[in-house]
RNA sequence: GCCCGGAUGGCGGAAUCGGCAGACGCGGAGGCCUCAAAAGCCUUUACUCGAGAGGGUGUGUGGGUUCGAGUCCCACUCCGGGCACCA
């Protein structure tokens, strides 16, 4: 499409100023109300694709107009620069993973700046920065002096064929590595732990403050999984002095009761088991822990081998409630790590209990009635309890209370809450991360690495090879040490941190990023956090924000963020997806559509203007074949402003009339309505007003009855403002041109509308007979019921649709609607 | 299976508190300008009956509440997402 003006030139004018101006450069002094807007660190992928060009338009966008406002507004940039892409390009291409990601970094940047994305480029960071090495490394100690670190043995994902630890994430759904191909085992090693379980409350009850999107909330409630129950003792028949604990939720289902299980990992499954049963129990634990976790969590639903998925023990023990003996299984769809990783069974009130009771031949015994008509197996809902002793007849709530009761004073019985949030596990058997900072002595055990130490590299003289190990493992060198303790020769640890664990502080270093002495002074990181708007993809709904969350809440607790707040995010605005026929846009995919495509043609702005119009922040967006037109209509747009700009085809007339009063009250309305629209995250309809208003002036002005120049002027100087953080380049370049005098359109006022242009003098009312239009009249806006029901009868046409019949009723809502009815 | 979210013209979407459904844009149709094209500008565009004036229908389906429902309530269908043996 051909331009009216050369938009590569202005573009690339205006980034290249404010960059060189620190136009959005902000000190920590800075006297104005402070605003602390974010963007999601990203990992350094190379070019920045669509799906960041949205993230940054919103980001941008918010920048800009919070700074138009009056705030200095705290706009920083950084990397999430370690991570396995940049370790798999490394291993593949024989290079330093280094030289891979600051290659990344540097295209990313670049197209962020092309974008006329604003920040204070001085407070960058990323991730493998050795100072930012030195800081992670330091909160890491300081967790593990406070317990929040520990070190602990655990089922991990194993991938056979790279012979490594795999991160969840690169676990495919279907149980393979998305490497090699392999399906992936359970193994038990020893690894470190972040301690997020002691905050699982603390997360689930904080976060009903947040002013986040319900979705997300709801996620992370989901994920901590709270749960109310009774934990209590199963005392063993054969020796009545120990007892199997296990933890419910449904007390009141424990006549139903007819057998136990354990879980093939449980402490206990050793002295259950009797000589007879040994074998097939053995098997059980040896399939349940050397399978996949797939394969072990899928085999239910499809049906196979299902009786190789439990077995009984040998062992017996005695329901409290009825005092009969039930048997003990061990099966693997009890979790080892939740509760008491054993769980009475009762097969009429749970669909799980009931699968593996049918297969393995175990009594039935409903202790709810079930509705009438009601034709399943098992009944979870609500009914008075049958076969139920003393229970009899209550309802479920009331049966539970009074079950829990009993088992209080009959099994050692205690209320517990259960989380289904386990703790983090951060290590990672891999090179390009944060080394953990600890030695191990064969004297002095786990030490910590002493602040003088840090930060502690990774070597750069490793061979990147394909063995799927990391080259710290092997690297002599970077091994062994001595033992800050003792001085004797210790090995070092060689796993890293998760790179979750670099992405849950770097917004308090971008608050205080030149403090030389510690992470972050908490003084400082005051007077921005919390972060006030939070932006990002749906995708980190949540291990990122709860990452996060954790973080701040464990750095307050260990000291290093006294005075801090507990959450780091107070608002967080989740952006849609772009999909391209049907699925997600990305690399991996090879369906990216480049925004480098458009910064010919269109220009940056159109393509933020286009992404701000497309549709609602929030939603997907489908990039359809209609989508190149759309944008193609974004930069008509900006066209035809620039040439009202320039009085293309205006014709004027010398004294303000009627017509340019119409002309102001519409500009001062846009104002209003744009203002409120950014205020509730509504792009779209935002960037639909100002067009309005551009149709609206430009009718006027090419009129033939003209427009005054004091109203174009007015009108397209507010058209421009309200641009300014949309379509920055050419609201800076158009302002300057006009106003040489005045400060760069970013650095005014956001424009206020004027009250006695918003108001309306008259109205449109709506007249129905029977609810269907049959008149519109104009009235005042402060008009009364009588006089608006007077107003509607007196209209012709109203006469005419009555044709002389009397209402039997009118409502008036003045002054939108009175309803005629016959 | 459970928990969220959604469904409005040919398309993306708008309707903020229960009160004119379809703003704004894309696409389409017709026209102006031009030797011609591109660009630009103007008109028109939910469906349907009608030559027209005008009428009827219409927000996934079926009910309900209300003077009035895209919006609220009940039941359902389809689509998207999250979680998925968490006792």
């Amino acid at each position: 499409m051909s331009r009216p003006f050369d938009v590569t030139v202005i573009e690339e004018k205006w980034q290249a100023r404010w960059l060189d101006d620190g136009t959005y450069e902000v000190d920590n002094d800075d006297p104005r109300e402070r605003f602390y807007a974010l963007c999601m660190y990203p990992y350094p992928s190379g070019a920045a694709h669509q799906g960041h060009v949205r993230n940054y338009v919103f980001g941008d966008l918010v920048v800009r107009y919070q700074t138009m406002l009056g705030k200095a507004v705290l706009s920083p940039y950084g990397f999430d620069s370690f991570g396995l892409p940049a370790e798999n390009a490394a291993i593949k291409a024989g290079s330093h993973p280094r030289l891979f990601t600051e290659a990344r970094m540097h295209e990313l940047k670049t197209s962020v700046r092309r974008l006329g994305a604003v920040y204070d480029w001085r407070r960058e960071v990323y991730s493998h920065d050795p100072e930012y090495i030195r800081w992670s490394q330091t909160i890491f100690l300081a967790f593990l002096e406070a317990g929040l670190a520990y070190r602990a043995e655990a089922q991990v994902n194993w991938c056979p064929g790279c012979k490594t630890v795999l991160a969840n994430e690169q676990v495919l759904a279907d149980g393979t590595c998305e490497r090699s191909g392999d399906l992936v085992m359970r193994r038990l090693l020893e690894q470190w732990f972040f301690k997020i379980t002691d905050y699982a409350e603390e997360l689930l009850t904080s976060l009903d403050d947040l002013e986040w999107p319900e979705r997300v909330k709801t996620m992370q409630r989901n994920w901590i999984g709270r749960s109310e129950g009774v934990e209590f003792d199963l005392p063993l028949t054969y020796d009545p002095s120990k007892a199997l604990r296990v933890f419910t939720t449904r007390p009141d289902t424990g006549f139903g009761v007819t057998y136990a299980v354990v879980a093939p990992e449980h402490p206990m499954l050793a002295l259950l088991t009797t000589d007879n049963e040994r074998l097939r129990v053995e098997e059980i634990v040896a399939r349940a822990t050397s399978i996949s976790e797939i394969e072990r969590t899928s085999s239910s639903s499809e049906g196979v081998a299902a009786e190789k998925r439990g077995a009984f023990t040998g062992s017996y023990v005695t329901n409290p409630f009825t005092s009969e003996r039930v048997p003990v299984y061990v099966a693997d769809y009890v979790l080892g790590n939740y509760g008491t990783g054993a769980i009475m069974a009762v097969p009429g009130e749970d669909e799980r209990d009931y699968e593996f009771a049918k297969v393995h031949g175990l009594p039935v015994v409903r202790t709810v009635q079930p509705p009438e008509g009601f034709d399943g197996d098992v009944y979870t809902g609500d009914g008075p309890h049958i076969n139920s002793g003393f229970l009899d007849g209550l309802n479920v709530t009331e049966a539970k209370a009074k079950a829990a009761e009993y088992l209080l004073s009959h099994a050692n019985g205690v209320a517990k809450v259960n989380y289904r949030l386990r703790d983090w596990l951060v290590s990672r058997q891999r090179f390009w991360g944060c080394p953990i900072p600890v030695v191990y002595c064969d004297d002095d055990g786990i030490v910590p690495v002493p602040n003088e130490q840090l930060p502690v590299l990774a070597p750069d003289d490793v061979t990147m090879d394909q063995t799927g190990q990391s080259p710290l493992a092997t690297h002599e060198g970077f091994l062994y040490t001595t033992c800050p303790k003792c001085g004797k020769r210790a090995r070092r640890e060689t796993d890293t941190m998760d790179t979750f664990t670099d992405s849950s502080w770097y917004y308090l270093r971008f608050a205080d990023p030149f403090t030389p002495d510690k992470a972050f002074d908490p003084a400082q990181a005051a007077k921005w956090m919390p972060v006030n708007q939070y932006i990002g993809g749906i995708e980190h709904a949540i291990l990122h924000l709860m990452y996060a969350r954790f973080y701040l809440k464990a750095l307050n607790d260990v000291g290093l963020a006294t005075g801090l707040p507990r959450e780091p995010f107070q608002r967080l605005f989740t952006q849609g997806m772009i999909r391209l026929s049907g699925s997600k846009m990305s690399k991996s995919k090879g369906n990216l559509v480049t925004p480098e495509a458009f910064y010919g043609t269109v220009g940056a702005d159109g393509l933020r203007l286009f992404h701000l119009f497309a549709g609602p922040p929030g939603d997907d967006l489908d990039w359809t074949d209609q989508t190149l037109d759309v944008i193609d209509g974004c930069g008509r747009f900006i066209d035809r402003f620039y040439r009202l700009w320039n009085h293309y085809d205006v014709n004027f007339h010398d004294v303000e009339d009627e017509s340019d009063f119409a002309v102001r009250q519409a500009a001062h309305r846009t104002i209003a309505r744009v203002t409120h629209d950014f205020e509730r995250w509504s792009y779209n309809t935002a960037v639909a007003a100002i067009m309005e208003l551009l149709n609206t002036v430009s009718k006027a002005a090419r009129s033939e009855h003209g427009i005054a120049p004091s109203t174009l002027e007015e009108s397209l100087d507010i058209m421009a403002k309200l641009l300014a953080p949309m379509t920055p380049h050419i609201t800076a370049e158009l302002w300057e041109e006009r106003h040489p005098d005045q400060p760069s359109v970013h650095l005014l006022s956001w424009p206020v509308a004027d009250p006695a242009l918003v108001a309306e003098a008259e109205v449109t009312m709506v007249v129905q007979v029977n609810g269907k239009v049959k008149a519109r009249v104009l009235v005042a806006p402060s008009i009364s019921d009588d006089d608006a029901t007077a107003a509607a009868l007196a209209d012709a046409d109203i006469a005419a649709a009555l044709n002389g019949a009397t209402p039997t009723r009118v409502v008036a809502r003045p002054p939108r609607l009175v309803n005629i009815i016959l």
